[in-house]
DNA sequence: TAACATTAGTTGCACGTGCAACTAAATGGG
DNA sequence: CCCATTTAGTTGCACGTGCAACTAATGTTA
């Protein structure tokens, strides 16, 4: 029971909160990036650390692990790919596939990443405890497995 | 110190978790929106449910209270008020100012919001108990007042 | 093998975002 | 009172998003 009567607590639940705190970390993120001269965005840099770490994967491969569509992607490759971060090479197996690898320019730009991230992680997570970090993100991967349990039983 | 040397652990911080789990929670909000009949974007809720709070704000105090710059307020508002949700009054003691009230259709969909919200709510925080979802709430706001008073000494 | 279905990627469309430049109205000071 | 500054809102631009329709290549199956 609310203590508005039939009304629904929406402020109190996590739902805003995540979103408020999601708005403020990235407007915080682009700034850090332009003040160490990072030319990316936040979404540009989440595909090139999958490719840091995985070097080669194709778009699909790319946007599921990103959780985006695949037209997403392509066009966050296109404009890494003028920027000459990144190259698409066709696969010859598969001639519709392009796997996606990275150019040096791009490890570099994603090496002055780190400074960069480390500098947004010491302000994030200033005052709070590895507990309190532990109990968050324990609590927000059940809100995940929430949705996507839903979804799996469709 | 790190399990893997020099490098960052952002995997094992807030952010990439609060991102993903906003991402999953938007598109589901949108889905059952969608399932509703509900013809509003997550941004539109978010302004029509400040004005259901306060009606007759301008578009500079909604900006400013939904945290969006005016320009994509002032576009949001377009929108709304093609669908016939909202109107634009211009302030007669500052003709600079537009004053936005609630349609009875902006009031309608609004309603038809809640059911919608309470199933969100139902999905997203099962399992999950008072005390945790405080527990959230108040590092997300630690996250938060870390970035903002960040700023204010700028 | 010919016909059909599936899959990878691209493109058009509508939506949302912030920044910078702009207009028009209000305000403040000489 | 007039000029400079500030303020509310709009617009152009570049970016990012998902969906639906499309092309081209691959896989399947009769």
């Amino acid at each position: 029971m609310n203590t508005k009567g039939v009304s629904i607590d929406f402020d109190g639940s996590i739902g805003p909160w995540i979103g408020k705190t999601t708005k403020i970390v990235d407007y915080y993120l682009q700034e850090i990036f332009n003040k160490h001269g990072v030319d990316l965005t936040k979404e540009q840099m989440i595909v090139l650390k999958k490719l840091h770490d995985t070097d080669g994967l194709n778009q699909n491969e790319l946007a599921f692990l990103t959780y985006r569509d695949k037209s997403s992607l392509a066009r966050l490759l296109s404009k890494m790919e003028k920027k000459k971060f990144i190259f698409r090479k066709q696969n010859m197996e598969d001639r519709r596939a392009n796997d996606v690898f990275l150019t040096p320019e791009g490890r570099a730009v994603f090496a002055r990443t780190r400074p960069a991230i480390k500098e947004l992680l010491e302000t994030m997570e200033e005052n709070i405890t590895k507990e309190e970090k532990q109990q968050v993100i324990k609590i927000l991967k059940k809100v995940q497995y929430n949705f996507t349990a839903q979804k799996a039983s469709l």
